[in-house]
DNA sequence: ACCTGAACACCGTTCAAGT
DNA sequence: ACCTGAACACCGTTCAAGT
């Protein structure tokens, strides 16, 4: 039983593995994660370097899931949407690694890849240059968060609020919870925003061309 | 050296050391937190439960950080902005916390506070009641993702982008790095929101019944 | 009540041994 | 090249002992 003629292991298989314990659990071990390989831990060190490798070829795969397929033929507003719609679903498959993926930078050929189609997209729809790249830093932030959302526990609000007869606990009494909570959190916010992209596109494009249109205050 | 006449060990001091230091690297030991607070591991024990429950009460503890005191007197669009930008900068300054401050339910007296002045605010100031909770979520999607967007690495997209020729290229090329490009991405999103939801209220009055705009002196 | 030191189980990692 | 078993350092937790 020393070494078997074809390997029991892979990266790969060690990759799936660990994405299936600390998408669910939110942690893994090289202990379980050796065990559900049928395997002991000290094989592992033959295809990995330990446990921080792991975590970081963990976290590339995820990157490489967000590299979504968009079909950037339609109107940049739908195409919008949908990337960020499919970008927040794939992060919401896993979500105790979104913290993990949110603090590590894009890889080429992953989500940096549809970043880059987007860029062009709005650039082609009259978006100043300053605009972009915002816009962009925008809707990461909105998807994002709107997974983090997707962890938070179902009561969002302790019993003690709902139990409340001001603004807030009336408005949160009627307001579904859970998934689709955050599901209409995230729609509302996403369609709020593109709404208003709409709007500053027409104010910049009548009023000439670039720029950075209103914002009322700028406090020095 | 058994028993002191007066105790070397608090919650409060357990829970400021253990912040300072997950708060900076992202991690703690209970074997470190012991050290640096001059005492041997076990002597924590005596005061918490275990490991968890310190996280627990660090969690606690910067959940009542967040409960900024606004001034609540204002307009709403700047009372929004202004909760806004109090959270996250909470949220900045233990940027490895987010997450788990994000995946946990906001407390009452703490950030909950916040909310439920925010939430009186903009009844009064007419938005409908289906509105308000997602506005409030809406705020929370872009604190979250905005103070995440501070934990990210220096250089968001990898080099190769930037040396393409491409439209992200270029611009990306022109914006900021590093915090004030985070800075610059939330305060574009809440400049953005702000500006959305002011004309969503000047819709819903116009088809609405004529009355209640948006000075802060209406009443319901 | 509150600190200590010894003890235990568990985890990550290394390495010689085996094929 | 790739798996195993033994070994080590480290961490979280418990507990009897001391005041």
């Amino acid at each position: 039983m020393a070494r078997p003629r074809t390997p029991l292991l892979s990266i790969d298989r060690i990759v799936d593995e660990a994405i299936s314990m600390a998408g669910t659990t939110g942690a893994f071990t090289m202990t379980e994660l050796a065990t559900k390989l049928g395997v002991r831990q000290s094989s592992l060190y033959n295809h990995v370097d330990g446990r921080d490798e792991v975590l970081e070829l963990v976290r590339q795969r995820l990157h490489e899931d967000m590299g979504v397929k968009v079909d950037i033929s339609g109107r940049w507003q739908d195409v919008v949407r949908a990337m960020a719609r499919a970008q927040r679903a794939a992060l919401a498959r896993h979500p105790w690694l979104v913290p993990l993926l949110a603090t590590s930078p894009a890889e080429p050929g992953g989500a940096a890849s549809s970043v880059e189609n987007v860029a062009t997209l709005l650039s082609k729809a009259g978006f100043a240059d300053a605009d972009v790249l915002q816009i962009i830093a925008m809707v990461d932030i909105i998807i994002i968060g709107g997974s983090l959302d997707l962890v938070s526990p179902e009561h969002l609000y302790p019993d003690e609020v709902l139990e409340g007869s001001d603004d807030l606990a009336r408005v949160v009494r009627a307001a579904p919870t859970g998934v689709s909570r955050a599901d209409a959190g995230f729609e509302f916010t996403l369609d709020l925003v593109i709404t208003a992209l709409e709007q500053r596109l027409e104010h910049s494009s009548k009023r000439g061309h670039s720029g950075t249109p209103h914002t009322p205050e700028a406090n020095a």
